[in-house]
DNA sequence: TTGTAGGCGTTATCAT
DNA sequence: ATGATAACGCCTACAA
């Protein structure tokens, strides 16, 4: 009986921990073969005589192996991975990002590592180190700010870095989302459009969540552009319909002659929409009301609101197949491209609360 | 001048891509000491000199050394990473719950391997297969329900093994979560309490989505074991408000004198709060609604929606804690223990759309 | 406390 | 087409 197993220790005086799972020279005992044979069957079957093939395969099922990424992974010196960091999970949108995203990879034989940066710059560097020591194959953050720690270890990693939900100046490598500034202004015009001139713009933790920041600003400018000031309300609490309600107070408070509101995301909206039917306050005749995300109930709620649906979903396999085409393209021996920035849009979805004008 | 560093190619024949990345022997050789002093201080810094601790410390920060886990990994037969499959990863349940055990794993540098099933077995088997090919410390599934190639993978993993968000027979090692079918039953004593003796419940793809489905079937039960047969109507598509309000009209078709309706998730019941609104029925004084789930909107509706509380984030939080205590548990040389059901519960909350008796 | 060397399970190179 | 064998970068038993 040839026994060639690593678990045959001759007098092993230096025995280490056996796996003993099955391995690659298992198999390759099993249908006397070399390991190199297995190997190579693995990754390209028809390199192999039609021969020995089926004995690999049917070793491979009958002692149920499975190849050990980790031992491949460090000898090809490149690890299907992706690393993603996204401010949070529960958060809707990127939950979705990352859905499709995943789909796409995982067809591809790709592995997703995930993390939530909790919109702290510090842990976003944390997770972008943990996530380099995987050799991933691209990491994918959210947002094109960061801080000096995060760019020093996305600069050196030499991996494709994809920034996304947002544009910004000075790609990496890729970017794939659109302007939050833009969103800002597409709905200030909007509203404008409506005859709003008493406005204002109410979010939460903007000073962290650094997209609906720059959606305020965006909106805020438009108008003082035009010599209107747009009050801007910011609820130092996580986004709520409850924390809505309480914005559009604060709102009212200071500006008892509102006639339109766009908030920061649809659930914030959605809190402002039950907080007016409350007060007995007319949407949209008395009081326009637009929202961001385009979320489940957004089209189905009484009034229906007007949002800006953000293509979550659309980033996210735009990220997978333009990287994808990337790390074929590098494959092939290409040089590595410039840097790229996709702009995905979005859309204003106009609906009943901000159908007429707030001065009919 | 001594060079130690695997790069020296000594007349290499054969020669290999270096990765040119800062290894370990990088970092001994800079701080001129052994690679195994190096390794010893990243694992416990206290274990090594004073004297040599901060060169070594030094040139780690100096080279911006990243250890290289795959190696390590490989080395030390066991992967920091938690392999958890999901059915959806858009769903805000299971992203909560992922966004909970994402945080606990973290604070313990693990890491976490995400792949969504889409309510396919076939694809969780793949994921599972897939998950086992990195070593991961665990794998954590969504659900009691396998096919045989999942079983057969999970039971020879030799990995604790938790399925969450279903309680139910046989646990490998670990179940967290709640039984959907009390759930059901808990709506049923409800509305039965109410007054309620005409009723239905309302849901979408409760073939595939099989919790929706027990909480469909102990609803359904508790009230035939009195004598009372629910309507139950499945509506082929993905639960949206749409699908809620589609589902109430076809509920009316079917008892106009409906009393009650229980909905798989507050998707579906904002549809029908909203349809019900447009046909101009009263919730709750003609129609009782109750969801579940309790997302953000549940309580901010008008008016407020009954529904269930899942605990979304215990289930994941539950999970860290037990499997971090397990792993523990193994490193101080105990055996692995018994199979464990922990039943996080959840609460059934009474809001305006079930407050009073439809009869009154 | 520090160093030495064997092994972890693959892939890749080269020779047959 | 197939097989030896040297990396891959680190961990760890053991010796010093």
């Amino acid at each position: 009986m040839t026994d060639t197993t690593k678990n045959s220790s001759k007098n092993a005086a230096r025995s280490r921990r056996g796996t003993n799972r099955v391995t690659m020279d298992d198999v390759a005992a099993r249908a006397r073969v070399s390991a190199s044979s297995v190997s190579l069957f693995l990754r390209n079957p028809e390199a192999v005589s039609a021969r020995i093939a089926p004995r690999i395969k049917r070793a491979i099922e009958v002692l149920g192996y499975v190849p050990n990424k980790l031992a491949g992974s460090l000898a090809a010196a490149r690890t299907r991975a992706i690393g993603v960091v996204v401010p949070a999970l529960g958060n809707a949108f990127f939950a979705e990002t990352v859905a499709a995203m995943q789909s796409e990879f995982d067809r591809h034989g790709y592995q997703l590592l995930l993390g939530a940066s909790e919109y702290d710059l510090e842990r976003e560097a944390e997770l972008v180190r943990a996530f380099l020591s995987w050799s991933p194959t691209a990491l994918v953050v959210t947002g094109c700010h960061h801080n000096e720690a995060t760019h020093t270890l996305l600069r050196q990693a030499n991996v494709p870095v994809v920034e996304m939900w947002e544009t910004g100046e000075q790609p990496f490598d890729l970017q794939v989302g659109f302007s939050h500034r833009a969103v800002g202004e597409a709905l200030a015009a909007h509203l404008h459009g409506l005859g709003a001139r008493r406005i204002a713009f109410i979010g939460a933790r903007m000073e962290k969540d650094m997209r609906a920041g720059q959606r305020r600003d965006g909106f805020c400018d438009w108008f003082k552009a035009r010599g209107i000031d747009a009050l801007a309300i910011n609820q130092p609490v996580e986004a709520s319909p409850t924390a809505g309600g309480a914005a559009l107070n604060a709102a009212l408070d200071a500006m008892p002659d509102l006639q339109a509101v766009a908030c920061s995301n649809d659930v914030m909206a959605l809190g402002v929409l039950f907080e007016a039917q409350r007060l007995g306050i007319a949407v949209p005749d008395r009081l326009a009301v637009t929202g961001f995300g385009d979320l489940p109930f957004s089209q189905a709620c009484v009034p229906s609101l007007t949002t800006i649906e953000p293509r979550a979903s659309v980033i996210g396999l735009r990220i997978a197949q333009e990287l994808l085409a990337r790390l074929d393209a590098e494959a092939q021996g290409e040089d590595a491209p410039e840097p790229k920035v996709v702009d995905v849009a979005f859309e204003l979805m106009v609906r009943d609360s901000s159908r007429r004008g707030p001065a009919d």
